[in-house]
DNA sequence: GAAGGTCTGTTCGCTGACGTACGCTCGACG
DNA sequence: CGTCGAGCGTACGTCAGCGAACAGACCTTC
């Protein structure tokens, strides 16, 4: 299969305007991600910001007896490595590539001379989009905070696809029950059988790990508002991306 | 009672150079901050930005069915309203007052234009600090996600009395166990029968709406680790503020 | 085509929290 | 001094999710 691999094909990337997008490009290195590789481990610096194109990132919080949670997730439309810009250089959580793919590397230290860059008041591009991004990602993790608390598996399982299906091109996710259950923070068992009352409502078929979703709309109608807060929060925040969905 | 406010109550305030912590200090206006009081309401556009000295504020999300879940909480170590310098200018929760105190009231433009101040090339101490606390104010709410998602309400609660108890002068919080509840997005019996326990323990006493922390120590082993990690990060991230347990 | 590992389905008892309901007690206020 | 309401205690059945254990189905490998 060709695949014409581009940056534009983040988001953030594309929404730059030409002068800082092509100062950014010549800096960006295409690197494949494969399932499970960890792109940063808990409190360690990190060197790298990656903009995926295809593939998608869980932060993972691990706890001390080895549970995990999936704190967010980021896809085509964020940025991995917002500590960075952040000035913390580094976060108590993992970040784990959920879905393969790839994605564009840039230095640490090349992304903060453009972000601090500025005509004397701050105006950069890059330093507005950034920020506002951010911002979403904040969004994004209260809304796991309260989903935890208030939702039900059945209800969060179609959260996670939904969030899934956003950032892929097609309607199949490669994932197994058992990982599925590690970003959400519940066991194997408790997937399998939302997942089997998605099936037999006819909403997805999946097979040893390989999921279709096969009615989007009552996906959304079953989930719960969590999900609509944070892809409003992203589109208003966001503007000029392409909605999350294409 | 005497008591002689300072906008050097705020760490964020005290941890500013000279020179741009007058520029900022002589637009501050101190508001008191009463119990209950919402600051933000989620969706509003906000327009100024506060200190907290003496007050906690918590950050709310309220369902579409009147639930609630705390997301995180500000008290003298920080600022709320966030959203104003990254950008949004509003989030989809609510700002109330959870233990009354006060605060130091800056317009958002005022705070832009010192945010966005720089020689040149970004230097601003302003910017600089804020960056790093709303990275340690992420830290606190993905913690919030996997704690929701994982610990007992009993640890909870520990941890929730911790949290408040850091940002406060004394050791005795005025709070009844229905706002606690609220706080934390459980049932008031819950929290009656959590902090029954810690009060047979000797842990704490409560009485009509005051609670008073007997042992600090004990309360900190009974908490799960989420305490510890949030603290830590703060601690990391914000290193000239005196620590928040004084 | 046999073996072994991966993925999914199912069961059972258990427990933490929920929803509901009712009653008590302290304290403020008339 | 009595009333009334806010704040707290308790109890009951229910339920979602846990932990552990096991079985079947499928794929890969040799």
């Amino acid at each position: 299969m060709l695949c014409p691999h581009s940056p534009q094909q983040n988001h953030l990337i594309r929404a730059l305007p030409p002068e800082e997008g092509v100062r950014l490009t010549a800096h960006l290195e295409l690197v494949p991600m494969p399932l499970g590789h960890v792109l940063y481990e808990s409190g360690v610096k990190m060197r790298h910001v990656y903009f995926p194109t295809t593939a998608i990132v869980s932060l993972l919080y691990v706890l001390e007896d080895g549970a995990s949670a999936e704190i967010a997730v980021v896809g085509n439309e964020g940025i991995v490595g917002v500590a960075i810009f952040m000035g913390g250089d580094a976060m108590p959580n993992r970040a784990v590539v959920q879905s393969a793919g790839h994605a564009y590397r840039l230095p640490g230290q090349l992304l903060m001379q453009e972000f601090n860059r500025s005509g004397g008041r701050r105006s950069g591009a890059l330093h507005h989009l950034l920020l506002r991004y951010t911002q979403a990602l904040i969004t994004q993790m209260a809304q796991t905070a309260v989903c935890n608390r208030h939702h039900t598996l059945d209800q969060q399982l179609c959260r996670w696809l939904l969030l899934s299906l956003d950032r892929l091109p097609t309607n199949e996710l490669t994932m197994t029950q058992e990982l599925i259950a590690n970003m959400l923070g519940v066991r194997r068992e408790g997937v399998t059988e939302a997942a089997g009352n998605l099936q037999r409502a006819g909403l997805i078929t999946y097979h040893r790990g390989h999921i279709t979703v096969l009615d989007r709309a009552r996906l959304e109608a079953r989930t719960c508002e969590c999900y609509a807060v944070v892809n409003k929060e992203y589109e208003r925040l966001l503007p000029t991306r392409t909605p999350l969905r294409t």
